[in-house]
DNA sequence: TATGAATGAGCTTTCATTCAT
DNA sequence: TATGAATGAAAGCTCATTCAT
């Protein structure tokens, strides 16, 4: 593992339990067993440091998103989808619970960083949804902007809970319970 | 407006924006126009300001779900809940930003203040979505405690995201996508 | 003698010493006798602290020569000048030494507050000059503007040269010296 | 241009142009366009370099000001001593900037070399006064000590003034300016 | 009840220096 | 002879907290 793969990892892990602002670069330094001048000769800034690391996993999640549901449609692609997100969670919990804890910051210095983040996240969903309800997959009544977001957030806090609080649970079991209430809703 | 309502209306608010560790004293006290030491003299500390904040509203909102919800069943204690929800995140925007952005930092410090958050917002949810699957409205396949994390996923993340980039959309579209959504689905 | 007063002069004696760049904000709270964060609740960063220190000493010193040559002219105007600028340099040699040693730094980062201080200093100097000159009573072939800077200089490491290596040497002999140097030249 | 001379000269301009302190290894190795580790492998450390390259600056001045006065006494010699300072100073005005902001710093760390520079420099110029005091064309009232370090700062700051404020003006005029005010006087 | 000057621990950042290549 | 990744001491700065008024 090169010395910035070293950084990256430690500072994903401790940004996604402490947050952005109270993670220290002394904590990243030591958990990443290098001197803290080296995470400054690698990444410039904190902050170069967060943007990097934000860039870099939506980057992979996004295109991996719309790699899964390439050729699919409608329930299929989402299908697809919720897979390819809940595996990602299992493997990396902490990029997934720093994107969504730190997603809908509004304050200056981040909004163009986040939108960029935002728009890529929600926007798979959002074309996958307007397809299916363009081929009558999907109820003609469902708005594809509120939609996606609803979507994407019932996916997300339902692994940021079961990672904090019901890790065990297998992963399987959580998919179908969000398919399902997604795909048909709780009336069924 | 007394001192007090004065520093919690703002610590709410910049909080809201900048999150928890990145709002300091002196914004609040500033926006609150009090001195400094004023806000030491009436909440002691940050963390205690940050704990009352939180467990106010949080009582707040959950008294007045489980009061909107009484005597009602399944959907339309289900519907009761969401007008509720969407309604206060109209109100007091901030608040819910707030909620929704630190109720999943799994670091130490705030563990317990969080757990009991967490117990009271999803508990609420769950008991009216363990009763409708008891009395048959809703599918009987449904997991009462995924669901209810998913559907309170959906519906903040749906009121983040309105909040942030489309707050001049009428919130009863919004309840209205989200309704749908979660009850009869994206299939309908 | 107020806490800003005793940052001042700390301030003022250890970059005459040293510079600014090799000034630390710890060594002048240590001298001052304050703590560091008092040096920064007073004066809000280390530029900031330098801009008024500099900008408060020049108001000073160009003040008290606009007022000593006042009504005065020529060769009278000068060597009220200079007696006032060696009387300053005797009292708070500190100061001068600062002025002289960091008036021609061209970096970016001063231009604008050194171009004040020069203009403002070289300013009384170049019009008693230019009066003396109209008036018949110096060489019409003297150029203000070049002489100005080249009698401020003289006076300027006179006074440097005389307090860092001849410190023993009355004041009065440094003003004899100068001044007839600068009036009547070394032919004399 | 062999290596360290690429550093040197970097080194110069950039010294002369934010101090000493205010300079980095790391700007003097881009601006010379080598490896960081280039300019310890040449000079070993950062006050080395500018240990040497004080040495070879006032070296190169003092001989060539020692040179051009050889055999000329009084006003002869201190005219043909203005004539190639202002020379040096047009060909390499970095250096001379340099010398004259960093001459009168008094903190322990430089205090033998700058000595050493003082006297080097000065030297010269109070001899040529010394011995045309004696000769009798200077006033016999002169003191050679203090006249000398007043002449060269008129000179010096008449430079820096020239180099940081009025660089197009030609060399002659400021050479002629310079050399009336320190040998008739304002008065003439 | 309210104030705000003062504090100092701890933060982000810089930079002279080293060393394996 | 030259390199540049890595280092860590030390710098500038922030901010929760205290306390005399």
């Amino acid at each position: 593992m090169t010395t910035r793969e070293k950084i990256y990892e430690s500072a994903v892990v401790l940004i996604a339990e402490h947050g952005y602002a109270a993670t220290t670069i002394d904590e990243i330094a030591a958990k990443a067993e290098v001197a803290k001048g080296t995470v400054y000769y690698n990444f410039g800034s904190k902050e170069e440091l967060f943007r990097q690391l934000l860039g870099y996993g939506v980057d992979l999640l996004t295109s991996r998103m719309t790699e899964v549901s390439k050729g699919l449609k409608g329930t299929a692609a989402l299908d697809a989808i919720f897979t390819e997100v809940l595996q990602r969670a299992s493997k990396t919990p902490a990029f997934m619970q720093l994107l969504f804890t730190e997603m809908y910051r509004t304050g200056r210095a981040w909004q163009d960083t986040l939108l960029f983040v935002r728009e890529n996240v929600l926007g798979v969903i959002r074309n996958v949804i307007a397809e299916g309800k363009e081929s009558g997959e999907f109820d003609p009544s469902v708005d594809p902007e509120t939609a996606s977001a609803a979507a994407m957030g019932a996916l997300a806090i339902a692994i940021l809970d079961w990672l904090a609080y019901h890790p065990s649970t297998p992963v399987d079991e959580l998919h179908k319970s969000v398919s399902q209430l997604l795909l048909r809703g709780l009336v069924g």
